[in-house]
DNA sequence: AAAATATATGTTCATTTGTTCATATGTATT
DNA sequence: AATACATATGAACAAATGAACATATATTTT
């Protein structure tokens, strides 16, 4: 088990990204909930408001919200008032990808 | 907010998919941690035994083995014993895919 | 302006999670 | 076979997390 000097190298790369590394573990963190993934899903398919998805999910209107804002904290989706709703749909591509990604490794 | 049929068509589709959704959120639960992160990011550079993990982390043995343990019942690391030592390694390529996949969304 | 509707926020509570410590298991070396 | 070395496991504990409840805020409708 001694230290080989390739092990050093990735050791000193991994250092050296730490930053970024913890900020890949902080967005799957937002994945890493289901209800926050049938959100995500959700709006794959078509922008929603606030009402709407508590009632599909079944859970109160104060969880959706709640989650939302992580959601929308971690820029993965963006809202807009259209009348007395909040809309939210997704922030960009990057979301759509993401889930296709994990669907990936499920599905095999 | 009256339930349109769009939306309804998207309830029906959420509820149907509600296990493989579940089975994704456990998914990203693996790579919502940055210890965990950093473990499959150095073994998609090179295979590596359990106390090298330890050391260039700089943590205990014990949390090293015990997440380890958590990669491999989701099925992401293998492990092979080579002498004294146990040596993990990627499962296979869909844990490098999955983290470029969310690397593209931080780095932007 | 008052009432109704939709969403957001603060707090509390139960559950989950990651780490450490102590110890067990398993393999190699002498 | 005894000892050393590498890894795994169990238990305990602190921290993080998600949901619900109560309530605040904001917009629309009457």
């Amino acid at each position: 088990m001694e230290n080989s000097n390739a092990i050093t190298k990735i050791k000193e790369a991994i250092t050296r990204n730490n930053e970024v590394l913890d900020a890949l573990a902080d967005l799957y963190k937002v994945f890493a909930d289901s209800t926050r993934v049938k959100i995500l899903c959700a709006l794959t398919q078509s922008e929603m408001c606030v009402g709407e998805i508590s009632e599909f999910l079944d859970i109160t209107q104060s969880a959706v919200s709640h989650q939302l804002r992580t959601l929308k904290a971690s820029s993965l989706v963006k809202s807009q008032r259209k009348g007395k709703n909040i809309v939210y749909s997704l922030a960009d591509e990057h979301v759509r990808t993401i889930i296709d990604c994990g669907m990936e490794h499920i599905t095999e």
